[in-house]
RNA sequence: GGGCGUUUAGCUCAGUUGGUUCAGAGCACUGCCCUUACAAGGCAGGGGUCAAAGGUUCGAGCCCUUUAACGCCCA
């Protein structure tokens, strides 16, 4: 069998994942003699597309996931999607209009008929790229937001949560997405700063010549305005608070009114304020009484009430208003300004302040026993310093406006009777009443056309993928709730991770999960997020096509700790593809090696140093594992593997010359690459996988994926100690011979070491030669007569003599001045510790008693230092 | 304007309850090597006034105060 030289992931990918699949290795059934290791995965939107940071997500998740299967737990990763309702509803219209289709030509039937035509057609993409990445999702229980258990489970909540009274309809701002012709939550805007129009506009005051000028960005909103507003204290306007002003073009009559919240300092220190179509200026008007003129209709032209310029699109509506303005000779002047304006995350149309009916679920009951759970470490967030951001959230609570005006999604339980005597009658129930309860009329009775925010679904989900409002005791429920971490980025750590808490403590009187591991924003690396429009975001797939699932997920995750932005960049995979073909290549090493019961064995030191290595790294790694350091748990176990397995211990125990090895050490070394595999296998499941094929013996676990994760076992920390040690002199001898081994005069080169270190270093004879080329070692006390280059391994003085490379006393001069005045700074610090009162007084006896033991060693190694130099 | 967070090597980040002159890792960089597992590699090396100032302490990267820059959230 030719292995080839590098490793080539392509066929082994796939060739793995169908057969985890087929043997059901991902499904899990509860199992009442196992522990329940379970993960909710974050659902997609199912029309999405993967992206870098599902990728960065879901290895994490995978990782978590495998780990705990090869723990022995009963791991349960349950995949799935969300309908997403304003993005998927955008998507069908744009597709619609594509084909010439307006969706106010179609019936709510006839376009959902579409939507879920194009939701079955796309709805797949995003799983199947997953799979790509290796993720190990329970895929039979993989569930859709609008399944039928998890549609009625919503319904069955809100009517429970109506009948509660934490459900009510109200008036209130909201941000209107005309284009969506919808309200969106404030999560679902963001800001650009853009450079806009500052109008200086005069407004007559009644009964008299003067004129008030205010200063506005959005001049067409002049037509709601019902007041205008100005500081108490401000002396220019004081004559003019109580007096009448006309609204410009229209001449309606509104009061000047006083409030403190005025900026005096902004534009001409005099607000114009529009109740109907500012955050800011509602609240002024509910403070002050104001009438609210709503002036735009639902797709942002201007309604009835504007009385001027009805049906005309917005931004028209301004130049227009502009143009009469100047006309009257009441456009003052212009400015420019900086100022954010918000878009629409899905439309991206301009968000428009807008007044409507909405239904509401009340927060502040719900807020409070969220927080404690996280406060009291129920729940524990890594890093934990999200938790600041989430007491702050939590404790300026605003009730959460759960209607949208869309198709695509949990159409609201609730009914209107349209006659004339139950005109405000509302009825709410999870199916469509038979006649209204008040008339008994069957005629009047209408559905409410909104649908609910998609996240009224999403909040439910670690209880509904489990059917757990639907049948609160099923099996499955009981066994895999409250799940044991959930992995997110903290973007929606409000509207999703807050709202699940609160939904699993009111529903089920427990937490939903955990843990909670905030993954960062992928980010290029310039710093910019990705996103489809600014075109910076690689193509995931093209990347595992080129590199392999392995290396993208080693690359990503190696630099992303927790709750830290990633900077993507291509060469963080390339650097774990260089890392698979590291392990690819230790396995070709060793699997060329022929054992031989003949050759005598004589590594057991270099075996013994290994095996508490392996042991002490899993030992660490499992700390990091428990702290949620998935990054340093990875980067741990690769320097295991690069630098300790393969730099260090293959070199040491290498047959020379020949392919022949004695068994023992060739079966120690094959079973510590297998620890090594397994350790790897939650971060680089396929590489691992085909490896294993190759090592396993038939009394082992067929396939990696199953088998026990290594446990901690007893670590030698003297040996491990020594060894370093040994190292150390190792990389002296290679900086002193320049890098010269093995060379035909290396027979000449000689070692003397402290005597004091013979113990030590003797041991390591056979591997100091073969790691430097050196054969000759003496253990001596003194100085050798030749001319030799001394350095010190500990405080112990070592010399290499070496008759073909030139010695070149000046440098040693200067290295050995450099190294006194080291030591003499040290040597000064140690002492102004010791001479001062305070700190012999006041520092434990212990810190005293090492500060003693190092100003021994610094005084001896002086002294040899000085003397050298002398002799130089 | 209010709140939160960040600032340590060129880059991305570790640094646990203050206690070796404590400043560390990976990548990048430099030099020398195509040595029979791997040039997607080996060996070695350089690099930081821990944002600034002050304070507490015998002792501060770590604790406190102020300042600056950046980021996020809310208004």
């Amino acid at each position: 069998m030719v292995i080839e030289k590098t490793y080539t992931p392509d066929q082994v990918e796939q060739k793995w994942y169908r057969l985890w699949e087929e043997k059901k290795y991902f499904h899990s059934s509860p199992n009442p003699e196992k522990e329940p290791y379970c993960i909710v995965i974050p659902p997609p939107n199912v029309t999405g597309v993967l992206h870098m940071g599902h990728v960065l997500n879901n290895t994490i998740q995978d990782v978590l996931i495998r780990k705990a299967r090869m723990e022995g737990k009963e791991t349960c990763w349950v995949p799935g999607t969300d309908h997403a309702s304003i993005a998927t509803e955008a998507k069908v219209v744009s597709m619609l209009k594509e084909q010439g289709i307006e969706k106010k030509s179609l019936s709510r039937e006839e376009f959902l008929k579409h939507t879920w035509a194009w939701t079955h057609k796309h709805g797949g993409i995003i799983v199947e790229q997953l799979k790509r990445l290796g993720v190990s999702c329970d895929w039979e229980r993989s569930k859709f937001t609008l399944d039928k258990d998890l549609s009625d489970s919503v319904t069955k909540v809100f009517v429970e949560l109506y009948k509660a009274g934490l459900i009510y309809r109200g008036f209130r701002m909201v941000n209107w997405d005309p284009s969506g012709k919808t309200a969106i939550s404030d999560e679902e805007i963001y800001y650009k700063e853009s450079v806009s129009s500052l109008y200086y506009i005069a407004y007559q005051v009644i009964g008299s010549d003067e004129f008030i000028t205010i200063a506005t960005t959005r001049p067409e909103t002049i037509l709601g305005d019902t007041a205008l507003c100005v500081h108490p204290d401000d002396e220019r306007y004081k004559n003019f608070i109580g007096k009448q002003v006309y609204v410009p073009l229209i001449k309606r009559k509104i009061p000047v009114i006083a409030d403190e919240y005025v900026d005096m300092t902004f534009g001409t220190g005099c607000l114009k304020v529009t109740p109907a179509h500012d955050q800011n200026d509602y609240r002024l008007g509910i403070k002050h009484d104001l009438p609210f003129v709503n002036i735009f209709n639902e797709d942002a032209t201007l309604s009835s009430e504007a009385i001027l310029f009805t049906g005309m699109e917005r931004f028209q509506a301004r130049k227009t208003i502009l143009k009469e303005l100047k006309k009257n000779n009441q456009l003052q002047k212009t400015e420019k300004i900086k100022n954010n304006i918000g878009y629409s995350e899905r439309t991206h149309a301009v968000i428009e302040p807008r007044l409507s009916l909405q239904w509401f679920l009340k927060m502040d009951t719900l807020a409070k026993p969220a927080l404690d759970v996280v406060e009291k470490g129920q729940i524990k967030f890594h890093p934990e310093k999200f938790i600041n951001l989430y007491r702050h959230w939590l404790e300026n609570i605003h009730d959460w406006c759960i209607s949208r005006q869309l198709w695509w999604g949990h159409r609201i339980p609730a009914w209107y009777c349209d006659c004339e005597e139950c005109k405000d009658l509302i009825i709410v129930q999870s199916e469509k009443p038979e006649k209204c309860p008040r008339c008994h009329c069957t005629k009047h009775l209408r559905q409410d056309e909104d649908v609910l925010d998609t996240w009224f679904s999403s909040w439910l989900w670690p209880i509904t993928v489990f059917n757990g409002i639907n049948e609160p005791n099923n099996k499955e429920f009981l066994y895999y709730y409250p799940t044991n971490t959930l992995v997110t980025a903290p973007e929606i750590l409000f509207f999703w991770v807050a709202r699940m808490i609160m939904a699993g403590l009111h529903f089920k009187e427990n937490i939903p999960f955990k843990n909670v591991y905030f993954t960062g924003i992928v980010r290029d690396k310039h710093g910019k997020k990705m996103s489809k429009s600014l075109g910076n975001s690689p193509e995931p797939i093209a990347l595992i096509n080129k590199y392999g699932a392995d290396a993208v997920r080693t690359g990503m995750l190696l630099c992303s700790p927790a709750g830290n932005d990633l900077l993507y960049d291509e060469a963080l995979i390339i650097q774990g593809r260089n890392f698979t073909n590291k392990i690819w290549n230790a396995f070709r090493l060793i699997n060329g090696w022929k054992p031989d019961k003949e050759i005598p064995f004589n590594h057991s030191l270099a075996l013994r140093w290994f095996e508490s290595k392996l042991n002490q790294s899993i030992a660490d790694s499992k700390t990091l594992f428990n702290d949620f350091k998935i990054s340093e748990a990875l980067m741990l176990i690769y320097k295991l593997t690069w630098d300790d397995f393969c730099s260090n211990f293959l070199e040491m125990i290498k047959p020379e010359n020949t392919d022949s090895i004695d068994e023992q050490t060739y079966l120690k070394t094959v079973s510590y690459y297998k620890s090594i595999l397994k350790l790897l296998h939650p971060f680089l499941p396929f590489i691992t996988e085909e490896l294993w094929q190759y090592l396993r013996y038939p009394e082992e676990e067929n396939h990696i994926i199953n088998a026990n994760f290594p446990k901690e076992k007893e670590v030698d920390t003297y040996l491990l100690e020594n060894t370093e040690m040994f190292f150390q002199l190792i990389t002296t001898i290679r900086k002193l011979s320049g890098g010269r081994k093995k060379e035909k005069n290396s027979n000449d080169d000689i070692l003397v070491i402290s005597n004091a270190l013979k113990p030590i270093i003797e041991p390591f004879s056979l591997y100091l030669s073969k790691l430097t080329g050196i054969n000759q070692i003496k253990f001596n006390r003194e100085a050798p007569t030749l001319s030799a280059i001394s350095f010190f391994i500990k405080d112990k003085e070592c010399f290499y003599i070496n008759p073909v490379a030139q010695k070149n006393d000046d440098k040693e001069k200067e290295n050995i001045a450099k190294e006194i005045a080291y030591l003499s700074g040290f040597l000064t610090s140690i002492n102004n510790k010791l001479t001062n009162e305070n700190f012999l007084h006041r520092a434990k006896a212990d810190i005293i008693e090492k500060e003693l033991l190092k100003k021994k060693d610094v005084e001896g190694k002086l002294r040899i230092l000085e003397a050298n130099l002398k002799n130089l």
